[in-house]
DNA sequence: ACTATTTCCTGGATGC
DNA sequence: TGCATCCAGGAAATAG
């Protein structure tokens, strides 16, 4: 599952391998698709447009286009577009030579000047695809990376929702998934079913520091390939082998031993130690 | 204004 | 062996 380690891990090696290509020509497969802009549009802005460079915005990846300006544009937008890319659950953004095979549940094939393509793949088709005509592509949740304690401490200021739940939430922290937030809760001791308004300062300050923390260590690691997540590259992470509580119902807890436990919360399965979260 | 629940989607695992 | 059912979950839509 693509959360903010497994797409920053994909726009990086995107920036690194793309930044630069022109998009030549695009493909767009037949079925329902998932778009959030037509097809015709998204074809219309990537054809002609040179990739300036891939970054990751929350879960999102943007490519950051240049277009031939058009008179109509405003300035500051001049012949600037984007590419949105949010992955969904088993979406992949796909480095590929236009001789290997092409995989079931192609939605999109981008081919570059390079010679190389780009290729959208989605088995599940959770992930939505946009583009915009300028270069103003954000989100409403904060960057868990870029925000300091006091801003962190607020976002669950008066909320009445699990501590999980909040962190999920996207419209406060943008990027964290079922993955890190049960992982960000074991390292600071909280239990998720906390009411997120019921956390103290020091609670506050021991999460901030583990979001950061599993975050980083994540991104070192590549992410965590848990279902279908590979890098632009088609290589696996390896941050699956260092949960401490995700995907690890009836273990023992890894400081304790008590077996980990598995409830439904929003929906959502959520791993925790009875013992050492409180 | 919040919060909780439902819905979308398909491959893989499970059960009889 | 084969077929049906369940499960995974991000985020938008819907309900309360």
């Amino acid at each position: 599952m693509p959360e903010l380690p497994e797409v920053e891990t994909i726009a990086r090696g995107l920036q690194r391998s793309v930044a630069g290509d022109v998009i030549e020509s695009v493909w767009i497969g037949k079925k329902p698709e998932p778009l959030k802009s037509p097809a015709q549009q998204i074809a219309r802005t990537l054809e002609g447009s040179r990739i300036s460079s891939v970054r990751r915005v929350g879960k999102h990846l943007v490519f950051d286009l240049q277009r031939t300006p058009g008179k109509k544009e405003r300035k500051q937008d001049a012949g600037r577009a984007q590419w949105i890319v949010h992955l969904g659950m088993t979406g992949q953004v796909l480095i590929a030579t236009p001789a290997s095979a092409i995989p079931p549940h192609t939605h999109l094939i981008a081919t570059l000047g390079s010679g190389r393509e780009l290729r959208f793949v989605d088995p599940r088709r959770f992930g939505r695809l946009q583009v915009r005509s300028d270069a103003g592509f954000q989100t409403s949740g904060r960057e868990p990376l870029e925000v300091d304690l006091e801003l962190f401490s607020s976002l669950f200021r008066g909320r009445n929702t699990p501590i999980k739940s909040a962190l999920l939430n996207q419209k406060l922290l943008a990027g964290i998934g079922n993955i890190y937030a049960d992982e960000s809760l074991f390292r600071a001791a909280i239990r998720p079913r906390r009411r997120a308004a019921s956390l103290t300062r020091a609670e506050l300050a021991r999460l901030y520091r583990a979001v950061r923390q599993v975050l980083a260590e994540a991104i070192t690691a590549g992410g965590s390939s848990v279902s279908d997540y590979v890098n632009a590259d088609g290589e696996a992470g390896m941050f699956q082998f260092a949960h401490r509580v995700y995907g690890r119902e009836a273990e023992p807890c890894v400081t304790c031993g008590t077996p980990i436990k598995r409830v439904v919360i929003a929906g959502r399965s959520s791993h925790w130690c009875a013992k050492c979260q409180k």
